[in-house]
DNA sequence: ATCAGTATTGCTAAGCGTTTGCAATTAGAT
DNA sequence: ATCTAATTGCAAACGCTTAGCAATACTGAT
């Protein structure tokens, strides 16, 4: 026995996953609505929110909290960093390996249980750094 | 020949500082603006938005970007880590010596220029995991 | 294939943290 | 003491996100 989800495969929910999978640029949720919409007009903001709110609930997704920024949304789940553009705000990937090892570390100094750890770079971005 | 700021030490700033300086709990502004208020009841939360804002902007105290929360101000400029109650929210300091090899390494694969980083632990804090 | 039941939708309005416009006040230089 | 721009308090606006609700449409059972 397991929790039961009932969860439905909308349209909606259905092309709310194929077009974030699509890209690899971390859309907003206002971005993502904005590639929904041009297969189904007639979607709701609120559905594009509710359904990546549920999604990543379950690990579908990935959520990026990013500091001082909007949310952001990921179909890659695997844990890894992301590096954000102080000039024009892009999230991309940083591919490293994850130094786990500072989380005993942290556990040891902080006295906190269940420790986890991101790791968020930012910078200028080739794109921004091209065009000063 | 330098920029000039043109500030002015008006006592909402100065009581702002100084509560700010009493406590090492990364208080948000709606808290700082409740300890302040004791002091001078009239004040207004913009005027500690306001402060906190330009305060952070010249370097004078550190904002915390925390990722998808309220933004949390600290007195202690020098770059250290943070680690996040996943339960009540609050923001501990985390004593380790900051890892700036790391940035190195984002740098060359993400072809980014200027890079810093930050880490955020998060977990259980020992007042939320002492009382289930 | 039809049905029932509830998860989900679209719409709108509300929520929350933060910022802004503006007239009144006040720090700080002369 | 006077001047002037920085700063304040208030209220309203802001941007992102969530919530209420009646209408719709999945999905599992018949």
């Amino acid at each position: 026995m397991h929790t039961q989800l009932n969860r439905r495969m909308t349209k909606q929910r259905h092309i709310i996953i194929e077009e974030l999978r699509k890209v690899t640029s971390h859309p907003t949720a206002d971005q993502l609505y904005e590639m929904v919409r041009k297969r189904l007009p007639r979607i709701s903001l609120s559905t594009v929110y509710r359904n990546l709110e549920t999604l990543s609930a379950e690990g579908m997704i990935l959520r990026l909290d990013v500091a001082g920024a909007q949310k952001r949304f990921d179909a890659t789940v695997e844990n890894h960093y992301h590096i954000r553009c102080n000039h024009c705000g892009r999230v991309d990937d940083v591919h490293m390996e994850p130094i786990n090892e500072i989380e005993e570390i942290a556990r040891r100094r902080s006295k906190y249980q269940s420790v986890s750890h991101s790791i968020e770079f930012s910078g200028i971005c080739p794109d921004c750094f091209g065009r000063g």
